[in-house]
DNA sequence: CGCGCGGTTGAAGAACCTCAATTCGGGTGG
DNA sequence: CCACCCGAATTGAGGTTCTTCAACCGCGCG
């Protein structure tokens, strides 16, 4: 598939590093990959010359520590860049791994700068991105540092439900959903066990057949209360 | 005091925004400001049209929450930015509290960024800034969400020290240290009387008369662990 | 049919919180 | 110089939340 057809393309990344395609005055062609479900696709400390976003399936990205604890630093969705700061820098501080089967374009780095540097709208673009993503991190922070484990779930289902509806990719708080509660375990700090005792006792949500519905949006919000 | 007196000048932000203060192709003039111990200088959501640094004195970036619960997200010391997202953005998304007097630089954003975008030098230099404070973001929440309260406070504390000794602030493993017990919970998502039982059963760190010196390094470092 | 992964459930314990009372230290006014 | 005062630190008791360990169930797949 080319950047032409692609439905990302309209996407912040995607339209900062590809331009108007309606014009010949170049873009960044990236190599196209795919991957298995449950496949290590990027190592911490890995070398990497190029900025990888995802295009279709779903991901993590994650460390683990020392205690041989996982810590899921984002769910990686359609459209996602692995890591903002990789956009910048060529050597990875987590790691990666798909969640389902997942296709992923492959910018090279050095011409993806070399591109951007020459238009401002796109770098306006692409630090917005960054920005945004900044943001997003201390968010995370906070909800999973100061709030209960009943919020955190919420707070974390909400924001894959919007993020999968911004993208197109859903409707009426219903959602593909390929997590297992250990997933969502390790994204919120909490053991497997705590989860889906959460889970089961307040009746947010209803996951079954690869979905995952909302039940009641307005409660959910409250809950999970972003600000 | 001017740029080119000024102990911070070889700092990242700095460097950048300044440039090579020899020549005299221009660089960006803050404005100087001071602001007394305990005052909140910003507040979340304002509008602001100036990039800070601060220079002299301990500061706290923080949010509460609608729990009316206070989380830290970074306690600022001298060279530090309030905020790297706020190089790019006008609007703050915390509040930034002085623990101490302070006195910051008010660089205009508007001049900043175009100076900046001239010199591919200076850029480089401020997308690495912000993409270190990423990561950096990462590691904290990996650290707050995943590990213990003595290893929550080892690693805050030797974080602080790291830094002030990189900007050449203390020695030794002792630093100068205005921060309460109460500052202490709210960095690293623990109750005031726990952080302090904590410190008190594990003998790990000597605060008094303003100092506050780490007992044994090595320990210390197992403890923390950054990896 | 059996195997294995993911989900479910129970019981006991660890880590941390809440509330509340007391002490400490350093600054201030008399 | 001393008595007082106030914010911060300290300590205790009891409760809540989450973890750990362990067993079991259910279902899809070879």
């Amino acid at each position: 598939m080319l950047c032409h057809d692609c439905p990302l393309r309209s996407l912040a990344f995607c339209s900062a590093a590809v331009a108007d395609l309606s014009r010949e005055d170049g873009f960044v062609r990236p190599r196209q990959v795919t991957a298995r479900p449950r496949q290590t696709i990027y190592r911490k400390h890995q070398k990497l010359d190029d900025v990888i976003l995802i295009r279709e399936g779903w991901a993590v990205r994650f460390t683990v520590g020392t205690n041989n604890r996982r810590q899921i630093l984002s769910i990686l969705l359609p459209g996602d860049v692995i890591s903002t700061a990789a956009i910048f820098k060529n050597t990875l501080s987590s790691s990666v791994q798909t969640t389902t089967a997942v296709s992923y374009c492959a910018f090279d780095r050095a011409e993806l700068l070399r591109f951007i540097e020459k238009r401002p709208g796109s770098m306006k673009s692409i630090t917005s991105l960054c920005v945004e993503d900044r943001e997003r991190c201390d968010q995370q922070l906070i909800a999973l540092v100061t709030r209960s484990a009943e919020e955190r779930i919420a707070f974390l289902m909400l924001d894959l439900c919007e993020r999968m509806t911004a993208r197109g990719l859903a409707h009426d708080h219903e959602i593909p959903f390929p997590l297992t509660q250990q997933h969502l375990a390790e994204a919120v700090g909490l053991t497997q066990v705590h989860v889906n005792r959460v889970l089961r006792e307040e009746d947010l949500v209803e996951i079954s057949g690869g979905m995952m519905r909302i039940k009641n949006p307005a409660v959910m919000k409250s809950i999970a209360q972003p600000r």
